[in-house]
DNA sequence: AATTAATTGTTATTTAATAAACAAAGGTAG
DNA sequence: CTACCTTTGTTTATTAAATAACAATTAATT
């Protein structure tokens, strides 16, 4: 079962309502409507109401969604039962920002082992992630069970190190270097570039006002 | 004229094409192929061939296209003649990786600002880049002419920094903070989160192999 | 009790993005 | 010199995403 053929969008979506959702559980809210979550992500209504009727949960009429129920269920869909175990590649400042972010944020979602190439940060810890030299990679993978592993070196080294965690078998790769990788077609990889962003912003920020 | 209707994706693409072709060019490589260019960014010739026919450049049959002219022209269509000015609001981790990643990377666009408000950043500086305190934020940005804004601050601050930035008619801002915000029409607004980036690989992941 | 307003769930339409198809041109090989 | 191969540029088709339209239902109001 646990279909896994949501569109992107919609489960890029899911993990942002959820995110938000919490919020307004801590905060003591039991139902939400749709209207109200779409104005919180600048979408529309029916767009959320789609989303959600793609996860088959039915909302209460003129009560809206019950926010705990909503959560559980994002839950179920985007998390893996059994957890997942996350590693980061490259210690830089991305890297340790991504660490002290990502720490004890999801239960099913953990970071559990850093690695990086220079003396100086090998063996320390940043929120609770210790740091591995590179050629542990492929063991400590293996030992700790890492499924999940995020890519935040320097141009020159990215691609080498994809081709270390393609050897280590891992599932799923996120790469914040700005070099695009190669990997086979039975690793999901998502790649982003923070450089491009901004330069698109810059574009499409030029001719306003 | 830069005529600003340029499809979305193709601004990502153009900036990522830059950034690889100007290390060609680095390394001597005078003429290019659409299908090299597809090969580096996992995409189709066709869609390269597309996206340079947009911006009205033409390559040569059974030579493809000139390295450096098509650098050149991707530079006249993204970058404003007389350069944009960024500030990053937050010098966290995250900032600080922002910072040190920016600087000197286009001679259209730099990085001239950071604001924070914990004493102890106040007054330093990181890849050159000086951090102010928040309150300064809105007179700085006048002086040093600055149109485009980083916010990576945490949640709860993210909707603050916005309206000041908003206040202080910014005409970009890219943010990076895991709360969205709310800005009018007339400035440009992209967010990311990397958290939801993380979620989707876990779940795409998760039932690979 | 009937009417109205609010809100969900679903289908249909439109728009945006990607991919496919193919003509045109120029070089290469026979 | 002719035929073929490669590669570009552009049109057409397909797919994915977002939006609009609307039926159904419940609560509140008169």
């Amino acid at each position: 079962m646990a279909m896994n053929t949501l569109p992107d969008k919609t489960v890029e979506r899911l993990s942002q309502y959820r995110r938000n959702l919490l919020i307004c559980d801590a905060n003591g809210k039991e139902h939400i409507f749709s209207h109200e979550i779409a104005n919180i992500h600048h979408i529309t209504p029916v767009q959320v109401r789609r989303d959600i009727m793609l996860i088959g949960y039915t909302g209460t009429l003129r009560k809206g969604y019950n926010v705990k129920e909503l959560v559980a269920l994002i839950g179920e869909i985007l998390d893996n039962p059994d957890g997942q175990n996350v590693a980061i590649v490259g210690a830089g400042n991305l890297g340790r920002a991504l660490m002290k972010y990502f720490t004890n944020r999801r239960e099913k979602l953990s970071i559990v082992a850093a690695f990086d190439n220079h003396t100086d940060k090998i063996g320390t810890s940043f929120a609770g992630v210790e740091v591995y030299p590179i050629d542990q990679l492929k063991q400590i993978i293996k030992d700790k069970n890492i499924s999940i592993a995020i890519i935040s070196v320097p141009f020159d080294e990215a691609v080498n190190v994809a081709a270390l965690l393609v050897e280590a078998k891992i599932k799923g790769i996120l790469n914040y270097s700005p070099r695009p990788v190669n990997v086979p077609e039975n690793i999901y990889l998502e790649e982003y570039d923070m450089v491009t962003s901004l330069e698109k912003v810059a574009y499409f920020a030029k001719n306003k006002k």
